[in-house]
DNA sequence: GAATTTAATCGGTTATAACGATGAAAAACC
DNA sequence: GGTTTTTCATCGTTATAACCGATTAAATTC
């Protein structure tokens, strides 16, 4: 049987490289620095190689001690899954669960979110984190969230993807607005008609495929920040935009002079939740996605 | 920072799931049965649940434990990685490196590859298994091989891919087998005239596709075990068969009455080689390319 | 040149991992 | 039905390692 670093070395080394420095780094992990100082240098001693050049005044990981550093993490994170495993087994949806939400869902969704889980798993403790796709799967990588939840399709085979719901999208225009009513295809719009979200959202993404739309000159160049804006840019210049039913749902529309109807039965964004394959609370997010199924097909009915 | 399983805990546990044996499994250990019991003890205790139902006569894992005992392997597997790598940054390409090779290549380059890397890297105890494509991915996963050299396109997203060479294919055929002479369009050929390996040789599938056969009634429904046969059947019966370049470099048509022509430009197969991601001597393998691949380039010569 | 910073070293203590012997419970043997 | 065997848990002990605090050494700063 080899002779293989501990994991305490291991939590060790990340600490100095998170520090980059010896004392702090044995200050957070709460032991002397005499004996971090011993437990690298036994770390050392077993992998046969100098993995910090220690200097002057700072220290320095080696190319060798960078790489180490980058599979130790993964070691610790899956120990540390382990853990979260077996606690989740005793005890399921218990304790904080951090959930990262695109802008285009959460809003429609949060407050009511909260409810379900303070009702359906009291003992849980939720943390919503609204951001972009691209930033969520940055965070759910880097686990600083646990799921996440987005519009697909998107790039997700890193992660465990799951699909929860269809969320169709609707045509959105001022009940004034003759020009769009009985087109069939939308690239049949009149120019600059089309108002969308900035490219930074996925649901811009989605209405264009989803509705079949080529990016053509109906397409109108200026790129809203928030649904709210993009509304009021259709409520005044009577173009239309598209919708998901989500949002109309949510009574995005009510009390304004605005009406929607279905773009095509084909055109909708999938709802997904995503999670790290080697996360240790697979269980639990299952038992989630049980709840949440109905709760986002509810959401997106027509 | 939290209470972590240790590596030798889970060491111990795979020790125990192997020989489903305590008194065994510590003799494998080279520890005592007791330091063995209370270690396991101690895990289950930080894990705060049972990993192992002890009966009568008999122990046997309880789910949980099994879940435990699979993240387990995985984190020992890259925690004896990190050795490797940092043995392998030391000394390169020393000890032993196991490759799989698939039959329609190994055949023909295994004793050359032999004495490449006895030249090339004197310090390295080559071990060659050759398998089909199917059971050295499969090896490649367990850590029965540690690179794996087969020919693409395969399904190999699991793995790091790189690929060697192009290795064309040509139509060979008896010197008077007239019916297949100035055919560009192989689909035209006469009906089983078409002389292929077993559907368990990717070669098979990949004569197929590059040479844009549709499986229509020109193949012959024999299908041969080993190219060796392959080929008495074309040289008896007068058809034809699609053999890639490196076989026919290696003499397998030496003092035979068959000619040989390029079946296409774009007809070949890649040589590639794969290795799991998660390696820790990916350093060793790269500096092993940057040999196989002139090695492998002038086998598949024109 | 004194003060400061920083990691290594040293001596001593505590905690952990290891052993061997023994014990308990069930099954197998006679 | 009692004895032996098998097998894991327990106990007391010892060796190893992990850890602490104080000190040292080297370099930098003032």
């Amino acid at each position: 049987m080899k002779n293989l670093p501990s994991i305490k070395q291991l939590q060790y080394l990340l600490a100095v490289h998170q520090h980059q420095h010896f004392g702090r780094a044995a200050e957070a992990c709460f032991i002397g620095q005499s004996t971090l100082s011993s437990a690298i240098q036994n770390l050392e001693e077993t992998l046969g190689c100098q993995l910090i050049e220690r200097e002057n005044r700072s220290i320095m990981f080696t190319a060798i001690g960078e790489e180490v550093v980058e599979r130790a993490r993964k070691i610790i994170d899956d120990t540390i899954s382990v853990k979260e495993l077996t606690k989740s087994f005793l005890n399921p949806l218990q304790g904080q669960l951090t959930i990262g939400i695109i802008p285009t869902v959460a809003s429609f969704i949060a407050a009511d979110l909260y409810h379900l889980c303070a009702t359906e798993f009291p003992d849980l403790e939720l943390v919503l984190i609204e951001d972009t796709s691209d930033n969520l799967l940055d965070k759910l990588e880097k686990g600083q969230v646990d799921v996440a939840l987005l519009a697909l399709p998107y790039n997700t085979k890193k992660f465990h993807t799951h699909i929860l719901a269809q969320d169709p999208f609707n045509m959105v225009m001022h009940k004034d607005y003759e020009a769009a009513k009985g087109i069939a295809d939308f690239n049949l719009l009149p120019p600059s008609s089309v108002f969308l979200l900035e490219r930074e959202h996925c649901l811009t993404d989605h209405a264009l495929s989803a509705c079949h739309l080529s990016k053509s000159e109906c397409i109108n160049p200026f790129e809203a920040a928030s649904l709210h804006t993009l509304l009021s840019m259709v409520e005044r210049q009577l173009g239309v935009t598209f919708l998901p039913q989500m949002a109309i749902n949510a009574g995005i529309l009510a009390h304004k002079p605005m009406v929607f109807n279905a773009a095509q039965d084909t055109a909708y964004r999938d709802i997904g939740i995503l999670w790290r394959k080697t996360s240790g609370r697979i269980r639990d997010f299952r038992l989630l996605c049980d709840k949440l199924k109905p709760f986002f097909t509810e959401k997106c009915a027509r």
